[in-house]
DNA sequence: AGAATTTACTGAACCGGATAAGTGACGCGA
DNA sequence: TCGCGTCACTTATCCGGTTCAGTAAATTCT
């Protein structure tokens, strides 16, 4: 089956190549009657430009690409990457943008990525997330000036946009809750370290356990994976003066966190409290269900895909906070059994 | 920063473009001597072929689909599909094919995003998951020449490659295995009913319980979320006659329904057996770990992959059965509490 | 009415590769 | 020494859009 071209359109319509392409973007040039006789036609025979000509002809590729940098069996089950897929869709589907996909092994490897992107002309603009210090990926976007939205920071991105979620406040939130409850020892597993959002919130976390009077807010370093994260929770609670409250940086170490508690004969919430950060339905499922730190993923994607748009667009794009995350309470917290 | 093209190449090396395509495809028509000088400064200044005007002439887009059709809030939480994209990226990774992911509301957008996609030139395949009886889609790939491989029959797909995993072996081994351990009601949550592998399943667990000698062998369909899940576990254990043993179609199901277990009162593995079909990280995170059907799904992405692009390279692609999940036995599976 | 401007197009160049057809130099056999 | 084939290129065309320069007709202005 061959695919219509603009030519087709033309010679049915009997007039030029230009006067279609002028009539189908909307472009000054062509009467209203002509425009709609060669729309109609282009509707009828299903017609699509391709992607590739009009790519090549200076247009934009109309495609952006995103890198993931995570092994397959951490990206498999966290949640987190699939709902800002999701929330990237509805902006990029609705102006028909591609998104392209690639997942790598190192951060190394997406600047190549990039970099080929680039050459090839195959993507206008990239999401970057998981940002860290001194990130070997800002420069080399900063220097093949393709257009980006950095997820994950704040940090420095030089004339990148920027776009994360009120990280310090929603720490601040989870642990006034916690206080109001009773407890005194809280403690939090982390996630990546090296990772930029990991740093703020390890520093918000101390900075308000001291401002709060808790003398202990230890932050154990971890990966993201539920094994790690059992682990570390493993660490702090064989501990004399253990703590009577954890929070987890992502919902896949709480729940790991939550069975390690149970295997080692605590009751949740009696002995230990647990908040979760970034709720999903995992957090729902488990017994009992986790207290979350809830924000909409699929609208900080979209948001995302807005700006990474705009910036293609040429327009001004400024550095963004995506609104606090909320604490959605849910039977993982209490106050804490007296001893 | 302007993107080096063939004819910065062929000024630098003296040649002209032709000359320089020849050298840099590998196709006869120049001297090694001039190949290798060209093809030194094609590296040295970070040549990459601009893929639009590539796909222009005649060649592959050299990217491939994927439409997902699942609302956000399933696929952020199902491991599956992450799975599936990481073993994908393996083969494409390697022979530097794009993946382009659209996330879609019905099968009928689907087709829609096909048409688009073939038109546009924007891909030279696609795979296609989550085969249906009658599946809208099948016909218009096979309009298209659009080449294919489905993932998730076996079903009618006309001259489009399938690959599928061997289901009914799987039940078979997971019933076996429950019987053993002397479980005689033995009940299944399923996935989405019309899906044709959870027909496929459904119809060989009848069979192989009809075979072994058990009575009921009840399948409540289900959505793959796992409040569907729960609801379903929940329906099936206040029943007089409840099942010593569940087997669920996919891991968060599972999870769900080990927790409405624990939240009845019911001890897992002592009053009810649990197994999971498919083994994710969060099969070994609760507590009890889940019994699940492993498959290597990374695995079965890359052979999908494989498969694609033997299709677009033309070559014949038959319809291949990946190998059979296996049993990972942990500790939600015991003998039943006599009563 | 005649000149100036606007409208509605056409024709051609261009993007950056792939590739078929053409060309001159060289080697080789008769 | 002529003719033929091969090699190592060059030249030109094509892919399917976008866009600029040009043009004839219609409209507006004076």
């Amino acid at each position: 089956m061959k695919r219509p071209t603009i030519a087709d359109i033309a010679r049915r319509a009997g007039v030029s190549k230009g006067a279609v392409s002028y009539a189908l973007n909307g472009q000054p040039g062509v009467s209203d009657a002509t425009r709609q006789r060669i729309v109609a036609i282009a509707q009828e025979i299903g017609f699509n430009p391709n992607s590739a000509a009009r790519a090549l002809s200076g247009a934009s590729a109309r495609a952006v690409g995103l890198t993931l940098c995570r092994p397959a069996r951490i990206l498999s089950i966290e949640p987190f990457f699939m709902g800002l897929i999701s929330g990237f869709e509805q902006e990029l589907a609705a102006r028909s943008y591609a998104l392209t996909l690639q997942v790598v092994a190192t951060p190394q490897t997406e600047t190549e990525v990039y970099r080929r992107w680039w050459g090839e002309r195959r993507v206008d603009g990239v999401f970057v997330t998981d940002l860290r210090e001194n990130d070997v990926r800002i420069p080399v976007l900063n220097e093949l000036q393709l257009p980006a939205v950095v997820i994950g920071g704040p940090g420095d991105t030089g004339k990148l946009a920027q776009l994360w979620s009120d990280d310090a406040g929603a720490i601040t939130e989870a642990v006034g809750y916690l206080m109001a409850l009773g407890h005194r020892r809280i403690a939090r597993v982390g996630g990546l370290p090296d990772l930029l959002h990991t740093q703020t919130r390890t520093r918000a976390f101390s900075q308000v356990c001291a401002s709060l009077g808790l003398s202990e807010a230890i932050t154990v370093p971890s990966d993201y994976t539920g094994e790690e994260g059992g682990r570390a929770t493993r660490r702090l609670l064989i501990n004399a003066e253990r703590p009577t409250a954890i929070i987890y940086d992502n919902d896949v170490m709480a729940v790991a966190g939550l069975s390690v508690a149970q295997e080692m004969g605590l009751s949740v919430p009696g002995d230990l409290s647990i908040v979760a950060w970034d709720d999903s339905p995992l957090c729902s499922l488990v017994h009992p269900p986790l207290t979350a730190l809830s924000r909409d993923i699929a609208a900080y994607g979209a948001h995302a895909a807005r700006q990474l748009l705009a910036a293609i667009a040429g327009e001004p794009v400024g550095d963004v906070e995506e609104g606090t995350a909320h604490l959605t309470p849910r039977g993982s917290t209490a106050p804490p059994r007296e001893n």
